[in-house]
DNA sequence: GAAAATCCCATGATATCCCATGAAATCCCG
DNA sequence: CGGGATTTCATGGGATATCATGGGATTTTC
């Protein structure tokens, strides 16, 4: 297990825990970085969430701009200053911030999406628009690429 | 941690004092500086802070330019002469100098702002409008570095 | 000797730790 | 192959530690 895959979705509790999915915190574990670096995505209501390999992938982007200059303050003001680390508990749960659930809209649960080398926290309904508005989408740019043809071998799942 | 990540806003109390942010404080102690360094910002109503990282950062920015000439010295006496070092005390709390806190126009609570190597001391209200901007910014780098490049969903982040 | 700076301790709110529980998935042995 | 035993996992709650903040007391400074 070296990549986060599929979604799961669950509760906060009362003190406003929730559980990390077991299959993501072996992920975690292997990337070897204490807690769980969380930075709010710029143009959706939902966080990106993962360890060492989505904090350097942040760093990386800030390094192609000289330290003091206006940009790579501008950037490092929202990526990082945005951030935020969270600790896991010894039950594998993170509090979220209030930060974090007025971005993303969360309540009472949370949508855990797996992204390969990071994964998304979604409010559970709002990511179910999202998940269907990304397969029209899909389905437009393939209409578009194979005209008349449906695609070979690409599959989509069951049309619902 | 080796890296100052997430904002935190911090009242000042009658006899002026602000706590550090805890995570912020554990990140100085690896960088092993005894105090908190401080320099106001170029171009901005903003106060640089940190350790030895930021001390050796801004140094460095300086070799670029020859000893003696115009602009070594003049960037010096900003960025050297400028600069403070702010003791913290038992409880991990530094008083703001009157300088500081005129820079950047701080009145009864502080806005840090982790940057990695450093963190940046705002007044509240100053750095939520200076934050906006960040994030404008960020959006147009982003439209330049992945043209064509959008988003699936229709949702933006949430205004504030 | 007075004002300011520093040290030390108090306190309430919040976060963290540790253990309990029940449901579901997995295992194991016939 | 099957069904009971075991483990894993998400969730819950009480106890404990941390942290920001406040204030008295002592030391420093000029």
């Amino acid at each position: 297990m070296d990549e986060f895959v599929s979604t799961f979705t669950n509760r906060l509790d009362a003190k406003g825990r929730v559980s990390i999915p077991a299959s993501f915190r072996a992920v975690l574990a292997v990337d070897g970085f204490d807690g769980l670096y969380c930075c709010p995505t710029l143009d959706l209501q939902a966080v990106d969430a993962g360890g060492n390999r989505l904090r350097t992938t942040i760093s990386q982007s800030l390094t192609s701009f000289p330290p003091f200059s206006e940009d790579h303050e501008f950037l490092s003001t929202t990526l990082i200053g945005e951030s935020e680390i969270l600790k896991i508990d010894g039950d594998g749960r993170v509090v979220l911030t209030d930060q974090i659930k007025a971005h993303a809209g969360i309540g009472d649960s949370v949508t855990f999406v797996g992204q390969g080398y990071k994964f998304q926290l979604w409010e559970p309904s709002r990511f179910i628009a999202y998940r269907k508005e990304a397969k029209d989408r899909l389905r437009d740019i393939r209409k578009r690429l194979l005209p008349g043809h449906r695609a070979a071998g690409v599959t989509s799942g069951p049309e619902e």
